[in-house]
DNA sequence: AGGCTAATGACAGTCACTGACAATTGACAA
DNA sequence: TTGTCAATTGTCAGTGACTGTCATTAGCCT
């Protein structure tokens, strides 16, 4: 690919800038306390291109943390065929967040991001996007799944059901990483190989048995 | 308790009405057509009270599906403590479905519960908060099964990954349910028994065998 | 240089929602 | 029954997110 004309840059440049304005603003004094006024004053530009930028004020919020889901769908994507779906779905996870660190970066500080993760989880409207965001990425994921098993997710019902699963662990997982005190990516990743390891037991009839020690 | 003054029941009524209405139009016409005046207008009280019944317009379009979660978290606090906390959990939801038919008509016709419930799964605002809404009650319930199991939420995540993971599998269940043909209140409790039995399968390492004909 | 088109800005308007204050209306005691 | 109190409601003005429209600006390409 070529250099993108001195248009493209410029494009580039204001839709960056306003994600980083508005995470900086958002995590600075609270989502719903920042206008829309405010950010676009910032990056000096009308308020009507903010809006062809974003369709939302909360899209905004959800620019980098759609990369890092991006990261775990190619992720796997390239899973080989011969590994079952949950090893698969696992081996995804811990891909992704292997390489999240670098993909971040590239766009905002880490720290930005792992505060606006934050963010997202404890203001109520934004947490309802992120859930929904993550139901429809479930539905890609599901058909990922399907596929590698040569299954139709309209026929069988255990895509669906094994990705349902997995996602509720991964969400107990960055609910219980935001309220723990080490945030680092190292953090989230361990607590992700845990939190999997529970789920078999967790399932099981009775729990009587089965408990290692734990602290979230 | 008494008869309620002629003020408590005046106030019954018009949140009666506005339910009412709000969910035929939103049915009706869609939930982002459907302007908070033309529900007001059609019960002819100010727009100001509307939003002292409600705090948004969102939440009008809740209020009969809260009856229905509370009745499973009724449901699941009766069971008997002998249960291992998957069949709690199980037990539980089939309970409630077994008495929601009851308790939703004495809100509103069973019909109109079930046309609104699949517009929430078809309306992104609402879906997004009903997830969120969702989660809400996770949290409850996974108190609930850690309290049954004599263990504290914070230090054993199996609760919450339990209940994750068997909250994920009814979210597929309401949302094959919409999808599907028959739609009544008998067909969500057999479908949910149904994808209750697959769970286990869905998280074996290899899915080869195990495959009962499903159509959703 | 000049025409074409994508990108932006300015402006007016809609709709959800809120605070403040006035008007109304059950509740309840004298 | 009436008068007082407090709860409920209505009115009004304002904010903030978001959209359609149209004029203006500024890369792009010949």
């Amino acid at each position: 690919m070529p250099a993108p004309g001195l248009r493209e840059r410029k494009k580039q440049r204001t839709r960056d800038a306003l994600i980083r304005v508005a995470l900086e603003l958002f995590t600075e004094q609270g989502y719903e306390r920042t206008t829309v006024d405010e950010i676009v004053d910032a990056v000096e530009v009308s308020q009507r291109t903010f809006f062809r930028y974003f369709a939302s004020k909360e899209e905004v919020a959800f620019a980098v943390q759609h990369m890092v889901e991006a990261l775990f769908v190619t992720a796997l994507e390239q899973r080989p065929p011969g590994e079952g779906p949950f090893d698969a779905l696992r081996h995804a996870v811990l891909s992704a967040w292997d390489h999240a660190g670098e993909a971040i970066s590239e766009a905002v500080p880490i720290e930005l991001y792992l505060r606006t993760f934050e963010m997202i989880e404890s203001t109520p409207a934004l947490l309802a996007v992120h859930l929904r965001r993550s139901a429809e990425t479930e539905e890609t994921i599901a058909r990922i799944i399907a596929e590698r098993e040569g299954l139709d997710v309209d026929e069988d019902p255990r895509p669906r059901i094994a990705v349902a699963a997995f996602s509720g662990v991964m969400r107990v997982t960055g609910q219980m990483w935001v309220r723990g005190t080490d945030q680092s990516l190292e953090a989230i990743r361990a607590l992700t190989e845990r939190y999997l390891d529970h789920l078999g037991p967790a399932l099981a009839p009775h729990w009587r048995n089965s408990a290692p020690g734990d602290t979230p």
